[in-house]
DNA sequence: CTAATTCGCGTACACCATACTCTAAGTGGG
DNA sequence: CCCACTTAGAGTATGGTGTACGCGAATTAG
């Protein structure tokens, strides 16, 4: 069987990446290049891209060119660009080493604080395709201290385990929302105040025609918040819902 | 002041697209294309391409073949490819007719559901960039009645607002999830199963390695569930926990 | 020294978005 | 009726992308 396929991403090449042997060969020429130099010079080069472009622009000629090496010297150590963001997610994941005794509710909340974290020193991240995931070495040592953490609550595996998916999908999906908009405030150089300020005049048209009184009626701070308040509060919340299917009889 | 870019997508210009109006000019060649066929067929095309492909695989030249035009043509009619996407998003949202009158969790579940099937039915729907978003007509129209569905709940606007915000990002994070490994195994032809049949070995020395002692031990049944449920299991603890919020004393 | 082996990468190709410019196809005024 | 004017459609060219292929350079085993 193979996982191979058309036009994208190998997942069965990328796991060998992620755990193969590093040793070298006896015989040919020495290398100057390596897969993990490859790797953190890539993530550099995104760090930096991402605070103002989307993934699409890390290329790797980009990469090659941080490295001060022809293009297709990056092909003998990867594959093809898919297997290098693969490798990407898995390199820039840190595992705390300390681990502490605290209830569910802490150990979750610090992760979520984590990837959040996580999310905005690589801006890049929340956009990669993280299907299959955890797979790579640091990803699963993360994985296997959660649910250290988490089994001495007394919750079944198969609860713990749609917690952190449920949570990890929200982070996610709150972390690109905020990004998107930093990115757009940086790309244009309008702040978010400036652009509303200036599509004013299209949304009080709008407004007028009549045909969103509710809109037209709202509370001047309904959209006054900063997203780290919607990320906090979205997170209590569903962790309150934890709470209360956990002290559920069942 | 302008909100023009090097590289993206102009704010403004696709406002104008969304809301401007579609007279035509009495004087010329009278056009064979028009701006919503234009969207109506990068629909179409994103919707083919995206059950197995990403959105970089929606391509301009893709758009015009299936109209039968040239390429060029589009951009009478649309600034660049970015605005096209944007056009996109508005296009395909359908606001419901019947109002009814159920509580702030009825009406909220009723729109985490319907977001989830546009995003089921659209698999490209929750990666192009909303940032800024809802300022479409259709957007806008479905955010107004959205509000005023809740407002008889007594909820103030601004935590409506955010309600309505973490449960969009909730639903958008786990959809994606779900629409990558989707296409994961329509791309590569290996189903989830298989997939991690195919990956035993390494997981397995992995496991034997002793590294991981929890995830070794970790129940059968742990990975046991399927996207809608684990959507299910997010929304209703989310919807909990807004419950929390909402009684809580103030 | 030679052969084997491995590494770095130049060249080439297919694809992409899109700026510029020219031609086609209509309409209103004389 | 005809022609100037206006607008629509699209061909060509530019500069970007990922990457297949194959060659020359660098090292070591024999």
């Amino acid at each position: 069987m193979t996982t191979e396929h058309g036009d994208g991403r190998d997942l069965g090449l990328s796991l060998k990446l992620l755990w193969g042997d590093r040793t070298r060969p006896a015989r040919g020429r020495p290398p100057t290049l390596s897969l993990d130099r490859i790797v953190a010079a890539a993530v550099e080069v995104a760090d930096e891209l991402a605070e103002t472009e989307g993934l699409e622009a890390l290329s790797m000629r980009a990469i090659a060119t941080h490295l001060g090496v022809g293009t297709m010297s990056l092909y003998r150590y990867v594959p093809g660009r898919s297997e290098l963001l693969d490798l990407m997610l898995d390199h820039v994941i840190e595992v705390p080493e300390q681990d502490g005794e605290d209830g569910w509710r802490e150990v979750l909340t610090a992760e979520a604080h984590q990837y959040w974290r996580l999310c905005m020193d690589h801006p890049w991240y929340p956009f990669v395709d993280q299907s299959r995931p955890l797979l790579g070495p640091n990803g699963l040592r993360g994985l296997d201290r959660l649910f250290r953490l988490l089994r001495p609550a007394g919750i079944d595996d198969r609860a713990l385990m749609m917690m952190i998916g449920a949570q990890h999908d929200y982070v996610d999906g709150v972390a690109r929302s905020y990004i998107n908009e930093r990115r757009a405030e940086k790309r244009t150089g309008v702040s978010n105040e400036e652009f509303w300020q200036a599509q004013a005049p299209t949304l009080e048209d709008a407004m007028n025609s009549g045909a969103f009184p509710t809109m037209a009626a709202l509370s001047e701070d309904t959209f006054d918040f900063s997203f780290e308040q919607l990320f906090e509060f979205g997170l209590t919340s569903l962790h309150d819902g934890f709470a209360a299917f956990i002290d559920k009889p069942r």
